[in-house]
DNA sequence: ACCTGAACACCGTTCAAGT
DNA sequence: ACCTGAACACCGTTCAAGT
């Protein structure tokens, strides 16, 4: 990802296109591109050369983030009963989104949708693995995919931290019924 | 709502721009404000004068429709059982969200999110009755409202033709699976 | 090989002038 | 009372010139 050939003063630039961007959208929900090549103290055709498009520059400012995320489900499964480590991961994917509510909305048509879309992506392995470990122990329904839940739980992108307290983890426990095998 | 006390050239005006628009979301996603005007025959201004902001434009542009959903609800509910009549009216509006898939885009934010956002709309009303239905004679669960289930079929105006031929009425089931009440 | 930033394009929005 | 459209503001994107 950091690929190491390149010179110097472009990893700086791009070091810092990232964080700049990281901080603006910590108090901002919209990002301005050319804000972005300000504060990151680069010139706008440089924030193009590294990010051609600003899906690009927004993967990679929450590529850790996306991670975390991705690692808890194996750590999950380990621990616990495939329903719950399913429904743990809910509630963590819950909080992400919680925190990261301006990500989400800017983010939503690139990353987050964008990683399904392509029915592939980090988060959608993640899913598998916990979808599969359900459906072999019995408690899910054979016929989901990563992708339906994806779609299911996409209202956490489009919902505010007041709404989130009052519905975020109650949405998610009628989802989760609905995901049940049924007899 | 079409208030009879505009001179008759607003009156066309009006019309115009509403028409304009229509035709325009049929062929393209997105609506450029100017060209709308444009395409009515009118200044800029007249638009905004008539519209002040784009979500107005667009609520009026599908007012028509959004009364053909509201109707449904108190209808299936005189033919079907309650959960019947939630899933049949479920199909409606994943067929309204599949022809008006560049609508529900555009829309989002706007009417669609808006009209419950404020908790109240008739969309939110015709759901709040299947809801009502449901619970009284036991077969959904009684902690559910209407904003609770927009936000989960909102999957609906994410998804493209294909993919709604794929999945809609699939997801429609699993989120009416989590709706039932649980024994 | 990479950077800068002026310049262009585009689109939303306003408002002075008109009828 | 309503309309027009030039003009402004804003922001994304490009590219000629530089190092």
């Amino acid at each position: 990802m950091t690929s190491p050939h390149r010179r110097a003063d472009a990893m700086e630039n791009r070091a810092n296109i990232i964080q700049a961007a990281r901080s603006m959208l910590r108090t901002a929900e919209e990002l301005k591109l050319n804000a972005v090549a300000k504060q990151a103290g680069v010139g706008q055709g440089t924030l193009y050369r590294h990010f051609p498009s600003r899906e690009d520059l927004l993967a990679e400012v929450y590529r850790q983030d996306v991670n975390e995320l991705v690692a808890t489900a194996p750590a999950l499964l380990a621990a616990h009963e495939p329903l719950t480590a399913l429904a743990r991961w809910f509630d963590q994917v819950a909080d992400y989104a919680r925190v990261k509510h301006g990500v989400f909305a800017a983010v939503e048509a690139a990353v987050w949708q964008d990683l399904s879309a392509h029915s592939r992506g980090p988060i959608g392995d993640a899913l598998t693995l916990l979808l599969d470990s359900g459906k072999a122990d019995g408690s899910l329904r054979p016929d989901v995919d990563a992708r339906d839940v994806i779609l299911l739980i996409g209202y956490l992108s489009r919902i505010d931290a007041a709404e989130s307290d009052a519905r975020a983890r109650h949405l998610l426990t009628i989802v989760l019924d609905g995901l049940r095998r049924r007899d």
